[in-house]
DNA sequence: CTGAAAGCGCTTACAG
DNA sequence: CTGAAAGCGCTTACAG
């Protein structure tokens, strides 16, 4: 590879003036600059970022640290990351923990070497392992999607998504309600369910039996492929061939949503005529369900964007002391399932 | 953050042992690699992958290049990438070009500039300014999804999943079968599409009104969030409502075959007794629909791997002068929509 | 506006 | 088994 070196004896100036027209912003006789351009250009330079950073201390590289890019919500999460880190300048690397301590430490510490300037991490997970900051080492990190003490962190007011959900419910008459919950060691899932609960309590509406365990992606997690073996539909199959009376569905998010649009079809309970059916997360399929999902929106796109603001931020100004916490509303999306 | 050279003080040697005990395979007395160990453990050291890098030349880290991750095919793709990374000691930058040139121009200097070892391009535009190799600067590159002359690449035959499609819908007495096809300017859907053609020619079944255009992904590439108004739909339900006779529809990919089904629920015909609909790529969704619906599979988890382990094998061995082109077949995978 | 020099954090022959 | 030294490709005060 050509280096700094190569371009300057060619042009016949030092490293210094080449260095100069490659880090932009500084004087350079205009002249000088063309002539250094079309050498650069000529042998194929291309300056090394590492050896700049070696100097200068900046990477401009974030590290991502999510379960698995396969669970629908990331997707979008992670291109709002990449939209605006590479407007800021920045670029990603991309972790995939399966929700593993294990994993996570070893992309926290492969991450640390690779001097990234700070890293966001996505973990539903409520085990402290996860969240314990002095693991860290001192990189500025952003948590997403849960809330973590004494971190900066980018999430969405799940409750009162659940509140919009029941309201909405409630208002067109339901009162047996169903909700398919997530496992309680996944934040978010127990946020959803204890919104749930006290909802149902107030209204003096709870029955226990209207709960249903569900493991919403078969996880699957750190499997090579996901399976095939559908156990979510499985779960609420049986659940729901149990001759339950209700006129609702909660779902823990829209890919079980899904899956109970499918059972009640087999059920022949039509929707949303006999039961309402509701989402949560407004991923793209809910807009090609049949009927289309009536679903909770959250704003995915932009608590990746804002997570990197607010990384970058922390990274110009690291000793700000107060833990920034911002928490988006979300969105009663009315589609034909309710 | 503390050095080799903090470490090296404090433990009372030399920075070339402290280096040794950390690059591994070396020999150092076990009394001092214990030490140092410790000593490092104490002091929160952390090798900088940079600093070693800068001697070593080796940055262990590949740049993926793919369209948009919103796109479903490709967070699978990109797990089995990182799993066989992470595997072989690679990180994963990750980059969305949406297609655009200028994009993926941007990118593929930015890579450079970070020193990658290599790069995974996935595009599928058969514009020749995306896959013009001498804009790689010598970088390793393996193509995945389309096959680019002079660079290995992993793909996966689409017009042979064709063939399985449509022979598996003419066993079943089908013969107005509709071709809901992709843009043209794609590589993999003109694959499909010439395939189909050549297919309904030779058993002089081919008729031009029987073949529609969609926007597969409403694209919405490069848009802040995929927009809401759904194009592809709006297309099909406009084809399909003309009065059009036909007994099977092929769709470009799983979307659309999911958007098929709810416009054939729309139009009051029964799938598959009226009308069977067959998908393409097997992506997760296609397990759920109402009723589950007939796919062509891709292995795309291991197009993924394969890429990761021939770029490897490209970065080791640079000068072997073939370029290797491993081809994938598909699957028939047989569900309640055929 | 430009150059010479020091140094960022490592690795790796070369001696011993 | 260990250390001293050179050098990877840059940036950045310091002089001029």
């Amino acid at each position: 590879m050509t280096t700094i070196r190569d371009v300057a004896e060619k042009a016949g100036v030092s490293i210094s003036t080449v260095s100069r027209v490659f880090s932009g912003n500084i004087v350079v006789k205009e002249k000088t600059r063309q002539k250094v351009l079309s050498i650069a250009q000529e042998l194929e330079y291309s300056p090394n970022n590492i050896g700049r950073y070696l100097k200068s201390g900046q990477t401009r590289t974030i590290g991502v640290l999510i379960p698995d890019i396969r669970n629908p919500i990331f997707p979008v999460i992670v291109r709002g990351i990449e939209d605006m880190a590479r407007r800021l300048g920045y670029s990603i690397f991309l972790c995939n923990t399966d929700e593993m301590v294990s994993q996570q430490e070893h992309y926290v510490q492969l991450m640390r070497s690779m001097r990234v300037a700070g890293l966001i991490i996505a973990t539903g997970q409520k085990r402290s392992d996860h969240t314990d900051i002095s693991k860290f080492g001192g990189v500025p990190v952003v948590s997403i999607i849960r809330q973590i003490d004494g971190i900066d962190s980018v999430t969405v007011d799940n409750a009162g998504g659940i509140e919009q959900a029941m309201d909405h419910l409630l208002q067109s008459g339901r009162k047996r309600i169903v909700l398919c919950k997530g496992p309680s060691s996944i934040q978010p899932y127990k946020e959803r369910f204890d919104a749930y609960v006290a909802k149902m309590k107030a209204l003096s509406l709870y029955d226990p039996n209207l709960v249903v365990d569900v493991n919403p992606f078969n996880v699957g997690y750190g499997k090579d492929p996901f399976i095939d073996t559908d156990i979510a539909y499985e779960q609420l199959k049986t659940f729901f061939a149990n001759g339950l009376e209700f006129d609702a569905v909660l779902a823990a998010n829209d890919v079980v949503a899904m899956k109970c649009l499918r059972i009640m079809e087999e059920l022949g309970k039509r929707v949303p005529a006999d039961v309402a059916v509701i989402g949560f997360d407004n991923v793209d399929i809910s807009t090609m369900t049949v009927p289309p999902l009536s679903t909770i929106g959250q704003p995915l796109y932009e608590v990746g964007k804002c997570a990197v603001k607010r990384l970058v931020n922390r990274i110009d100004n690291p000793s700000d002391e107060v833990a920034l916490e911002k928490r988006f509303e979300t969105t009663l999306i009315l589609r034909k399932t309710t």
